[in-house]
This record gives C-alpha cells, structure tokens and sequence, in this order.
RNA sequence: GGCGGUAUAGCCAAGUGGUAAGGCGACGGUCUGCAAAACCGUUAUUCUCCGGUUCAAAUCCGGAUGCCGCCUCCA
C-alpha cells in the first residue's frame, strides 16, 4: 500500500487516487522560465521523479504534466535590461531545462505546457471567476477576491487576520483587500499583452496552473506537486482560483519537497555557477546527483556543499561494479527486494531503500548468499531508482597502449626499478587511468 | 509578530512504543616492493534539555531552547 505525505491534511495517507481507471493524474508545477536551471529545480524534478516511479511500482498507470511558465514580472525585467525578446529568453532557459531534464533520466511527461500558450484557458477562467463574483476589475488589472473564498488558506494554514496583521504584504491601491492578487495585468508601456475581454494585457502569476492543469487532468485531479516555497502564496491561490470557479475540490494530494540551502558560502559567483543544474551534471553526473538527493529524505532540507556531493560519489562507486544492465529481473532475493519496495511506498523512503542497498553490497561481499541473485537484487532495485546503467567504453587504442605500458612496468618490477614502475603508474593515474596490483595480476580502469 | 518544519555518533542520515539501519570519515587488519583500490573488523548503554504517561519512549503528552523555511519572486 502506498503513503504518502499529503500537505493538506499534514499527515502521511493511503494513496487512493480519485479515478477508478487505474490512471493517476499528476501535476508537476515547473519553472519559470526567467532563468536557467538550478539545483533546487533538480530536486523538484527528481522528487517527482521518484514518485512516479514508485507509483509505477505500485502498478499505477500515469497521466503527468508538467508546465513552464513563461512570461513573469522577472521576465519582461530581463527583456528590459538584455533588449531581448522575452520568447527568445525563456525558449533558452526551456532547451536548457530540457537537456538537464534528459541527462538526468527523467522519466517524461505526457504534456509541457505553457503559459502563453493557453491564454484563452486562462482568459476563460478569469471570466467565470468575474462572472461568479470571486473577481474584480480595478484599472486595467482584474483581481482575485481572497475573502470571498470562505476557505482560504487551508492549505499553508494561515489565518486571513493573520496576514493582514503581518507587516509584509504590500500595499496597492487598486486592491479591496491587500491579500488579493492579480488574476490579468492590464499591458504597460512595451510590456508584452495579448487581448482580452478586459483588455490588453497579460496572465497574473498563478492563474495559469489552475487553466492548464484542470485542462489536462479534469477540474479534480490526485497529485499536485512543487517547491514546498509554493505552498503559499503559490499554491493557496491556485485552490482559491479553481475551486471558486468549479466548485469542485481541486487536486486531491499536495506533494512538497524540501529545498537545497546553501550555508555559510555566500553565493558567490563561482558557487553561483556549481547551483546551476548543467554545471552540476558536468562535474558529478546524472547518477551521482542522484543519489546524491536519495540520501535525505524529499521533505527534509538539504544544505548543499561540494563536500557532501563528493562524499555521495564515494558511497556510490561502491555499487558500480556489481551493475550490469543484464540481469535476470526475476531471478531476485524477494525478501531483500520487499523491504526495498516497502521503503519506497513509504512516502518515498529512499534513504532507507539506499541502506537496503548497501547491505545487500555487504552481503555480496560477505558471500552471505547466491551471489547471482543478490547481483540482480541490486540491479532490479539500482534500475527502480532511475539510475543509469553505464558503460565504459575502453577505446582499442587506449587499450593497447596502456597494455603495453603495464608490460613494461611489469618487466621493470621484476627487475626490482620499482622508480619507473611508479612512475608509468603516477603518469596513467595523471590520465585518469588508474592501476590496481592485485594478487594475480593488474587491472586498470577510466576514472570519471 | 504569524504559519510550518526540524533537533539522532566527528559529519551526513533512516528509524512513531519493545531496546539505535545505512553512508562518509577515522582507527585496526588482509593484500602489496610501496602505494592506491578492494575487502574484513572497530567506531552512539544512547537519540537538544526538563518534566510526565507506560512493564517498556529517540519514538506518546506538557514545557523550554536551538536551527531552518515560508509569510515579497522562488523548486
């Protein structure tokens, strides 16, 4: 039986998806698209990763999205300073996302959808939210009514008098109550608009997850997924937004994922550039980032230092040599294999399917068991996880040359010149390629 | 100020009533010309603190304190 965490009710629950058609609907809430990927995104994205990967285990069939949302304040800011078109921006950040998204063996959606390309949804919405009287228009800009929403905030479980009393929310004129947002932004000078009923202009932030998610997954869907950052007031206003205008409860679980911190380093340019998803990938690799993230629990914070990623690349190689992509799926230790599974259908349990892990590793080295199935053990759970099966390619002239330079070294300590073997061995190792003596014989591997 | 979360070894991190998974590091060992790698072993009488419930608590209840996030754009 699968758990999970649900934020709504702040406990973990049996997952029991609206739909009886064995379909669970799934909403990723995505980027905005004013810059490049970074490793918060990464976990986001892998939190969601393992969620429909387990559900998958637990033999559910899929139906996910996950949306860009591609035209923002942050946007048109960065149009106004780089004196570039806002589409141009925000198509690079989404190619880049998408390289990200591949390299780290993301399992794929059904649909991306964007923004700007549901604007009639979402001017649909705000017309059945005025027509309702849940909205209303001041100046050139129409506005969600937060109190007419008798429910608002039972998600991030905060108390209307509450904000109000707050010192941090701002102060508009145009608004009858400085908790309600903007559902359309009536166009500014040089700002980007499309037409609408009520006027040139453009979606406010929020409304446009509410128009694509209820058109891709119904006005009730299982799982709505995010940054815990976005609980409010992200989130809270999509609730607000759609369920004033169904009438209909919206998305049925709320899946938060804890968020990567950076502590005592200030962000610093060079530390700037290590965040960024694509640079993370270059030094460590999909695998390794991984599990990298598997390692705490998705609802916990992380403080993120290179310290911890290359501690998590050590654990790590411990299982690489036991990994093959052929292996017998069903040749496996079905013990050791439920309690891995058990793990994971305990709201997503990975630090503790990993220790399942790692004591199959020691069982192998123990030779506690048939080595054969705890090797597909390993492989079965390794591919569950999404890691990627890799091969070292050894290219052929490599290969002979380091075969006949390991000759060499070979006569050499024979010959007891123990200074040139160590030498041939420091000026491979140099060349990532690394030597190992053992009892009967050498070996040598690429490193990453 | 409000809301939420969290506190487990040198570090990271599971564990929601039955006597502390796992990883990194460190130390010892096997192997070795030496090293590295690999493997084996050791490494928390104790879970922030103070009370309480219980035969039994890291786990439940009450209180205190620290840390973090959100309340403004954010995954």
């Amino acid at each position: 039986m699968l758990k999970l965490y649900n934020t709504f009710s702040k406990n973990v629950e049996n997952f029991d998806p609206i739909s009886k058609d064995g379909f669970v609907r799934i909403y990723s809430c995505g980027m905005t698209v004013q810059d490049t990927p970074h490793i918060g995104h990464i976990r986001a994205l892998i939190t969601v990763d393992i969620l429909r990967r387990v559900l998958k285990l637990s033999e559910y069939s899929l139906f996910s999205v996950y949306n860009f949302t591609d035209i923002d304040d942050k946007l048109i800011t960065k149009m106004g300073e780089s004196h570039i078109d806002y589409r141009i921006i925000s198509q690079r950040n989404i190619d880049e996302f998408f390289e990200v998204f591949n390299n780290l063996n993301i399992l794929p959606f059904d649909v991306y959808p964007r923004a700007t390309g549901h604007i009639e949804e979402i001017i649909e919405l705000i017309s059945k939210l005025l027509e309702k009287g849940f909205a209303y228009k001041s100046g050139d800009d129409i506005y969600f009514s937060v109190s007419k929403f008798k429910e608002y905030g039972k998600l991030s479980g905060k108390r209307l008098d509450d904000l109000i009393e707050g010192k941090r929310v701002e102060v508009n004129q145009n608004k009858e109550n400085p908790l309600d947002f903007v559902l359309w932004k009536g166009a500014r000078d040089n700002e980007p608009y499309w037409y609408s009923p009520f006027g040139k202009g453009r979606p406010g932030w929020h409304i446009e997850c509410s128009a694509m998610s209820m058109k891709y997954l119904g006005e009730s869907f299982d799982i709505h997924a995010g940054g815990k950052d976005l609980i409010f007031p992200h989130h809270e206003n999509e609730i607000a937004q759609s369920e004033c205008a169904t009438g209909k409860p919206f998305a049925k679980y709320w899946i938060h994922n804890g968020m990567v911190n950076l502590k005592g380093e200030k962000m610093s340019k060079s530390l700037g550039n290590v965040f960024k998803a694509k640079e993370l990938l270059k030094l460590y690799g999909p695998n390794v980032l991984r599990f990298f993230l598997y390692k705490t629990h998705y609802r916990k914070d992380i403080e993120f230092s290179k310290e911890r990623v290359e501690e998590a690349k050590t654990a790590f190689k411990r299982l690489v040599p036991y990994i093959s992509e052929n292996f017998e799926e069903d040749n496996i230790e079905v013990d050791i294999y439920k309690d891995f599974k058990n793990a994971l259908e305990d709201d997503l349990n990975t630090p503790e399917a990993l220790g399942i892990i790692f004591e199959t590793v020691n069982m192998i080295n123990k030779k506690e068991k048939e080595e054969n199935l705890l090797k597909n053990t390993l492989c079965r759970m390794y591919k569950d996880l999404g890691f990627i099966f890799v091969k070292k390619e050894k290219d052929d002239l490599t290969e002979q040359l380091v075969e006949v330079l390991l000759k060499i070294r070979e006569s050499m300590k024979k010959e007891k010149n123990y200074q040139m073997a160590d030498l041939i061995r420091e000026e491979l190792k140099k060349r990532k390629i690394v030597i190992n003596d053992l009892k009967d014989g050498v070996t040598w591997k690429i490193e990453d």
